[in-house]
DNA sequence: TAAAAATACTCCATAGGTATTTTAT
DNA sequence: ATAAAATACCTATGGAGTATTTTTA
């Protein structure tokens, strides 16, 4: 088994199960891709890769193992690329920041210059996505951090500190009806909504909350990005819930926000990271930049998980 | 980087920071380890060992932090192997248990054997250890499970499941005077005491419970061994705190044992685990073994640590 | 003086490239 | 017909060995 054995299967599975690709993304040929992968599989003894004649249609069961530890592999050698730059002051610091599109827009908005400041040598790299993906990016060593609610599911090699919280808002067009009296799910339920999607917690949560009550409102749109969801509630397609931090009254004039907190519960927004991974100290210092209690000591012990989890 | 050049480094801080010893280890000559070292450092741009001309005295503060991640490297390389064995149902399943030598010898002297018998293919080891050095051969996957009580620190990558608790006796030759009256700390501290050395749980813990109560009894034999723990009670040498199990009336007819649960708490034994190892199914059937209620469901929750933690 | 690490040099294995074949869309 | 994987063959890099030097305990 070799390293560059593993990078290569990773990436074929990465480029959904295509060698060609592959070799593209690794700077090589096919067949050396192609070679590879046969070696790894001739050394370990095992197929790993489902075949046609000329086509991969998806990883065995052995194979699909394997990934996991394979990925593992992989972060841990990107690891010590990252201790040693770390230990060297390089200017090849690098942070790759996850976060969805409202935390990018309104929530970092004042922490990622001000990062940026203070480390002009790390080039900062913020890559949009919704939580799900954020997960994942983060699980395969794309992303060094992410920052967002929860995912549906978290993998075990992730784990996710709490950093902050935030409250939700109801906008619509400012002569809209709903505004007239108390806002509850029933006055809410009688107008079409435009709401995140599944991914996003809030987006969940939402619909359970009305599944709970026993009501069903349309959903006119479901989008990942506040903005959509603010112009379309503005032209009266339907009424929005969105995180209070992407509602400006002086800038949002079209838009009438009430507010919710009796009818969803705050979210919590977490930093997630790969668990066993190396935090350069600027990575530390971004977190507590986003979370000022959060200092290094306790990112460590986050990051340790439970010492001993009673069975 | 490549793999094989992980795997030299990390024999040669294994084998006390020599590379001949190495390179015995891994059947290579020296001129070859030494290359591969220089290769790895160069490769990373970064010196990992301090050296003197024809010495190596230990490593540097970046490989210290490399250390750690090629370590995880090589144990997610291991678990590859397993994974693949495991797929295979292959006759070289391997189950190697680190544990203490009070629990090799009676706590799993029932489950050794009945797993053995419903698992022939399997190849069982069992490593006797103290608890600190059992987290360390769980850590370097020296050894897949460890069955013992918490070391003084548990590392970060190592997860330790509850699985059964125990009591503990004082024993001594049964004509002793400590066994007239009723049984405290103080008319204990009066004799000399033989223990188990700080390395042991219970071992910290009776210092602390004296160390309390401002007392500070003669420790007459630190040990490992509850046989010679039990030898040295029985030839009036001093009073010891052993775990019930360890004690049997019939047997034992030179000792004399009395309850001390007032003075000191149970004990919990805790299976102990690599965070992120890959479980064959073997390794599941017996902790459940050990544990009847510990399910494979339970281990991987507590595998994968608290999902999210609050900051 | 013995033992350990580094250096010099040689040789062969193998990784990767080009060219080609096979197969499936 | 095209694109993708596998196969065959060739070349060159580099990994491991032997022999030797340097340094320290």
């Amino acid at each position: 088994m070799k390293l560059q054995q593993i990078r290569a299967f990773c990436v074929v599975v990465d480029e959904a199960m295509s060698i060609s690709r592959a070799a593209r993304v690794l700077c090589m040929t096919q067949p050396a891709v192609s070679k590879q992968i046969k070696q790894l599989e001739d050394s370990l003894g095992a197929t790993l890769l489902v075949r046609s004649k000329s086509r991969l249609l998806g990883l065995t069961d052995v194979g699909e193992d394997v990934l996991r530890s394979a990925r593992a592999m992989l972060a841990a050698a990107q690891d010590i690329g990252l201790i040693v730059s770390d230990h060297q002051h390089r200017a090849q610091g690098r942070l790759v920041i996850a976060t969805t599109h409202t935390h990018a827009r309104y929530a970092l908005q004042d922490i990622i210059p001000s990062f940026a400041r203070r480390h002009p040598e790390i080039a900062l790299n913020i890559v949009q996505a919704n939580p799900s993906e954020i997960s994942d990016l983060v699980l395969t060593g794309q992303a060094d951090l992410g920052i967002s609610t929860l995912p549906p599911a978290l993998p075990p090699s992730v784990v996710a500190i709490a950093c902050y919280t935030f409250k939700h808002v109801l906008i619509g067009p400012p002569d809209h009806a709903v505004f007239d009296g108390p806002i509850t799910l029933e006055t809410m339920a009688a107008y079409p909504l435009i709401t995140y999607s599944e991914q996003h917690a809030i987006g969940r949560r939402l619909i359970q909350a009305f599944d709970d009550a026993g009501l069903a409102p349309k959903i006119a749109v479901r989008g990942t990005d506040v903005e959509v969801m603010k112009y379309y509630a503005s032209i009266g397609l339907g009424l929005a819930v969105i995180p209070v931090i992407a509602y400006a009254s002086d800038l949002d004039r079209n838009l009438t926000a009430a507010p919710i907190d009796h009818l969803f519960p705050t979210s919590t927004v977490y930093v997630v990271a790969r668990r066993g991974a190396y935090w350069p100290r600027h990575q530390y210092d971004f977190v507590e930049t986003v979370t000022p209690g959060l200092t290094r000591d306790k990112v460590d012990e986050a990051m340790s998980g439970a010492m001993a989890v009673e069975g």
